[in-house]
Order: C-alpha cells, then structure tokens, then sequence
RNA sequence: GACCCCGUCGUCUAGCCUGGCCCAGGACGCGACCCUUUCAAGGUCGAGAUCGCGGGUUCGAAUCCCGCCGGGGUCACCA
C-alpha cells in the first residue's frame, strides 16, 4: 500500500497571509486533494516577539476565505510549535546523547565578531567549531556537520541540487535558553507529523541540506521537497508591501472573490496549456508539482482583475448580490430593494466592473439619485431642448402600467421617431437624467429596474435643471 | 563576497527532458475595426520575443555542451 500524501503549510503568524504564503498554501492544497492526501497546517510561533494572536486568526480566516481547508490543524491543540516544546527537547537530547549534538558555549559577541572579520576578508561565515569536542554540559546545543562530502537535495521542482559539506556549519539546534531554532523545529515536526512532501518558497532551498543532515542524525526517513518559486514584484525583487497590497485580506476588501484570487496564483507558476480559468475541480485533477516552474513570477494586478471580472461575469446575479452586499453597506448606501432585485441590478453591472468594490461605484445611481451631472454633458443635454424632450418624455412615460424594459424601449423609440432624431439622443439625456453620467448599463433596464417613480422624478429633476 | 536558484513578447506562460512540426503558440495589457442607445462585454485583425550574451556540437538549436553576463534568494543563539 503506498503511503498516504501528508503535506502541510506552515506560517508564521507574524504579520497577515501574504499571497506569496497564499500561493505556497494553494500548491500544497491542490497536492494533497489531488493525491487524496491529508493536509495540516502548522503554526511557526516560537518567535514570541512578533507572533500575536491576532495573526493567527487573520491566517486561518484568509485560508478560509479562500476555500483551503486543512485536515489537521487549528483550532485543534498540538499543532502549534509553542504546543510542541517537549518534544524538541527530547529529539535534542537524543542527537546530544548520539554524539550527533554538542553544546556550545562560544559568547555571540565573539561569533559576532569573527563573522564581521570574516566579512571583512570577504568570506563566507562558518561557525569554526571550537567547541565541538570540549565535551561541554551546557550552552547552545550545535548539529555537528560531517566536514568531507555533500548532501543533494533532489527538488521536485529544481531538479537535484548540490551543496557541499564545507559551505554549512554546525548550526545552532537549541538557544542557550533552551528555545529551538526554526531550522530544528521544522524537522522535527515534519518527522512526527509524518510529512511527506516539503512543498515552500524557494527561499527555504538553502536551509534544506541542514534539515536533510538532521533528519540523518535522527535517522529519520528524509521527505521530498518541491521549493517553488517567489512571487516577484515589478522590479522583480520579492513582493513586499513597498510593491502595494500583499496581503489577502487587502485583496479580499478590494474586492476581488475568492475563486478568482485562487486562479490567478495558481497560474503563476503553473499552466496546463493555454488554459486560463480553472474550476476547482479542475485545478486539482491537472495539479502537479512536477509541472511547476522554478521561475520566479512578477504580481500582476491587470491579469487578476481582468480574471476576476471572468468570474463576476459567470456568475449568476443573486449569487454575486451577496458577496456585492456587504460592499454598498461599506461604501454607505442602502440597498432600496430585495436580495431578487440586487440580482438583477448586479446582473447589468457585471460586465462593466473589474472589482466587486469598483462594481458598486459602477451603480451607485441605483442606490441613490445623481447629485450631480457631468458637467460637459450637461452643457450638451440641460439645453432649452433638452428640456422639451424631457418634457415629451415625461409625458410619455407618467402612468404607464406596463414598466418593463420592453416597453420603455418603444416608447422611446417612437418619441425620436416623433422628434426627427436619433434614440441615442434621447437615451443619452435620459441616461444622464438618471445616471448623472453619460456611461452606464442598457438604459431600459436601469428605467426598468429603478421603478416608475424614481426614474420620472429624476427626470423631472433634470427637466429642472435646465437651461 | 560565498553558496544556491532563475533568465522565451511589458507581464503570466507553452515549447526545452525525447533537436527539425517554432523565422516561437496562448493569455493579460495595448491599438484598430465590427457589434451597439452610452460604457462595457463579445467578435475579428494587428503591433509586440534577434528565445540574456558569446562560443561549440549538429545537415539543423529556444531545445544539447562550455563560458560569461544579468536578476533574485540564503548566509543569525529571526522565522
């Protein structure tokens, strides 16, 4: 029987879910459901100082929003690294009594200074090993590397990877206050949570050979490890919150769905042809880590809004009214319609909007009158003939039981015919009677969709406003 | 600086393993046109990559080999 796919995320719950961690989550995700794995989810909180509470809920809500759920994990105990203290002590002393770990007791002053000094000569930092063989009880606890030969690192993603023995140190395992180091803790909960596949960001590739020589003091069953590529800034360094947004939540205020978010990294990276939109179903059938890039890719917020209005576009209008809701109570608007009615109105904005937030600017005319029209326009239309044409309108349109969008199309359509000009010259007055723009969704079906009274008295408002 | 990773249109990528179908395909963005009551959406067409550079192997290289250059990452008693 082959054994079951365990991969895991781990964060630390220093900051936000960025979307770099996010792209790392997804690949782990779409690893394990198409493999019908397990995947757990680990938080890296032996930094005290900057790991709150707060982070972690923030991380767990993002993962969620995004729809990556995990096997084992919060809000279960065990599963975070301060939970987990004994057991690194007892994998420290067991290298320690292996002979594999020995204490270190050289001040960091003095490490400090030798690795300016080493800086100085232009030279890598090594840790000399002074107190390998002093046999000492105390002090930091230090993996002993073998000096000769080189550990490979054979990456999913990069292929094997070679790093000689002589470029490593004996790294630190446990502080002198007894806290183990990231490096440490990481193998060790990998080994017991029985991980099969280390799948991170590629900047982990160069601590890998560390970890690989600690899982063989331990004698421990070494995992594979795909390291994926960074998500890249426009100056092609690693995004950071100097590029702009980073975190998911920002993009999830912004206004962009989950699903779209979810595509979008998964196409950095990654591709299955020239596929651009993948249904989460599909996403995990063609998943593979094999096919993942080991380039790094630049964060492109042109393609995610154009794919999140791919999204917004097939969804059907009630289904997006609720996730467009809580962005017209955000921007201070009150919905004068039922959920049915939202509906529709998204339906004709959908197509016109890149962000659920941007969507909603899009509309407002449906939540409130215009206060104001485009002044260019206004020149144009509020004219003397305008306002005769309003007036025609008006007339036309008081008491007419049947309001569809139909119907009002005639009506207007007979009135140009009437008048001697086109339906764009009434429709654009119109819509700027109502819309206070001159761009806008069909102008029927907004008439339509605002009501009889509304829509006549806007268009008496307008009338008004002539000159 | 040392070590490691990476290098195809502005961007995401296909192709590279198993050389010829690639004087390099798709997508975003950009331009034009069509559709049209406006704006979008949609459709069609187009501009855009001497495949980082230089050698070599070969009848033939984006694809194989070597060197170089450029970018990034890692070098903590941080994670």
């Amino acid at each position: 029987m082959p054994t079951e796919v365990r991969v895991r995320f781990a964060p630390s719950p220093t900051g936000h879910l960025h979307v770099g961690s996010a792209h790392t989550a997804l690949f782990n995700w779409l690893y394990a459901r198409h493999h019908g794995g397990a995947l757990i989810l680990r938080i890296e909180d032996t930094d005290a100082e900057r790991s709150t509470e707060e982070n972690i809920g923030s991380i767990l809500e993002a993962l969620t929003w995004l729809g990556l759920d995990w096997d084992e994990g919060p809000p279960s105990p065990g599963y975070r690294q301060t939970e987990r203290l004994d057991l690194y002590r007892e994998h420290a002393a067991r290298l320690l009594k292996a002979g594999h770990a020995y204490y270190c007791e050289c001040p960091p002053e003095q490490l400090d200074a030798a690795r300016r000094a080493a800086e100085e000569r232009k030279e890598t930092f090594r840790y000399s090993g002074r107190c390998r063989d002093r046999g000492l009880s105390t002090g930091a606890l230090r993996l002993r590397i073998p000096d000769q030969g080189a550990t490979v690192v054979n990456d999913l993603i990069n292929g094997p990877v070679t790093f000689e023995h002589g470029q490593l140190d004996d790294w630190i395992l446990v502080r002198t206050d007894g806290t183990p180091t990231y490096n440490f803790c990481v193998v060790v909960d990998d080994v017991t949570m029985r991980i099969t596949h280390v799948i991170r960001g590629n900047d982990h590739l160069s601590n890998t050979p560390k970890q690989i020589l600690c899982y063989e003091a331990l004698d421990y069953p070494v995992p594979e490890f795909a390291h994926v590529s960074m998500i890249l800034g426009p100056d092609r360094s690693r995004l950071s919150k100097r590029h702009g947004a980073t975190s998911v939540q920002a993009y999830r205020d912004d206004g962009f769905l989950p699903d779209a978010l979810v595509n979008y990294l998964a196409r950095l990276g990654w591709s299955h042809g020239d596929q651009e939109i993948f249904s989460r179903g599909e996403m995990i059938e063609l998943f593979d880590v094999k096919e993942v890039a080991s380039a790094g890719a630049v964060f492109d917020r042109t393609k995610l809004e154009w794919l999140n209005q791919q999204y917004m576009k097939a969804m059907d209008g009630p289904a997006l009214a609720a996730h467009v809701e809580p962005f017209v109570t955000r921007a201070g608007l009150r919905i004068p319609g039922d959920h049915a009615w939202l509906g529709r109105v998204v339906d004709t904005l959908k197509e016109r909007a890149k962000t659920l937030m941007e969507l909603v600017e899009t509309g407002r005319f449906y939540f409130e009158a215009p206060a104001s029209y485009e002044p260019k326009a206004a020149q144009k239309f509020l004219t003397a003939e305008g306002g005769q044409r309003l007036d025609a309108l008006v007339e036309r349109l008081t008491g007419r039981p049947d309001w569809t969008a139909a119907a009002l199309e005639a009506v207007f359509r007979g009135r140009a015919d009437a008048l001697g000009v086109k339906l764009g010259d009434l429709a654009q007055l119109a819509r700027l009677a109502v819309t206070g723009r001159t761009a806008s969704p069909p102008l029927f079906d907004v008439l339509a969709l605002l009501g009889r009274d509304e829509s006549l008295a806007r268009l008496r408002r307008a009338r008004a406003a002539t000159r």
